[in-house]
DNA sequence: CCATTTAAAGACTAAATACTCTTAAATCTT
DNA sequence: AAGATTTAAGAGTATTTAGTCTTTAAATGG
């Protein structure tokens, strides 16, 4: 579905979020809570904050962040930002063209379900997304119980 | 979405549907009108023959056809046999062992839009594909007009 | 100014996907 | 039996994705 990077980004961005702090976090800190490779989640970042959707500073004390409030970040931002938006345009036959023009057999019915798909992730933001793991004590690692239990 | 080899599966096996003929068809018939290398796909068919979807047979007046009547081969039979079913019950996140009882806070959403995407694919048949390309002149192919169009 | 901490950048390696090529095996025609 | 046609099988190559490692640059604190 989505690329590893970009199930990464997704991750750690919505990780940051749950923190809901102004002070930037260490990429360390990030790749350790989510069990991520260091080096390679440092350059999906890198791409989020190319695209502005977080900032970073060096040095002590710095880290990454937000470029924005929680709640204006949603996942299609991030999903774009890293694996582009060809998902959301490609014929699933991979026609060129295709479209309502000159549609393959299944442009109408696949049209419909990439309309939802992307409905969803416009309207999922990081504070949605936040808000349900604090709420439920759901989980974005790959450990056993949710945010808020012992090692997590 | 799905990968190359999926796709052209997918467009082999209906473009086998439209000639709507008992005879085999040479797999060099097939990847010279849909324009794909002849030799990935005759790996690919071989995938299709294996998981009884397909029938080959060598020699002249060889080839594939369908295993069955293309009422009862559907677009999941197709996409499953070559990409296999993780797409249809992996966690968008990518966390192992998300379901209803340790699920990730995108799980609900998501099992939605793949419930529907999965039921769409159920209920796609090579037939009811077929039809459609015939009655409305659509294409499968990457050229300019529909199958029944000049040079196609 | 120097050591330390952090991200940025880029070269490098590994694995998966997407092909290509060669040889073998089955089948048909003569 | 010989030769042509076709898929099967498997090795080989190319490209993309995933991940590692090293060096550089920016920022802080002493």
């Amino acid at each position: 579905m989505f690329s590893k990077a970009c199930v990464y980004g997704l991750r750690a961005a919505l990780y940051v979020a749950t923190l809901d702090k102004q002070a930037f976090v260490p990429i360390k800190t990030i790749s350790d809570h989510l069990d991520i490779s260091f080096h390679f989640l440092t350059k999906i970042l890198q791409t989020l904050t190319q695209h502005h959707i977080m900032l970073s500073y060096r040095g002590p004390n710095g880290g990454i962040a937000l470029a924005r409030p929680a709640e204006q970040i949603n996942a299609i931002q991030i999903v774009e930002a890293i694996d582009g938006t060809r998902l959301f345009s490609d014929c699933i036959l991979d026609l060129p063209g295709c479209g309502t023009q000159r549609p393959c057999p299944m442009h109408e019915q696949w049209s419909r379900i990439r309309s939802e798909m992307k409905h969803l992730l416009e309207t999922t933001t990081l504070a949605g997304l936040s808000e349900r793991i604090s709420q439920f004590d759901l989980r974005i690692t790959a450990d056993e119980g949710g945010l808020n239990s012992p090692g997590g």
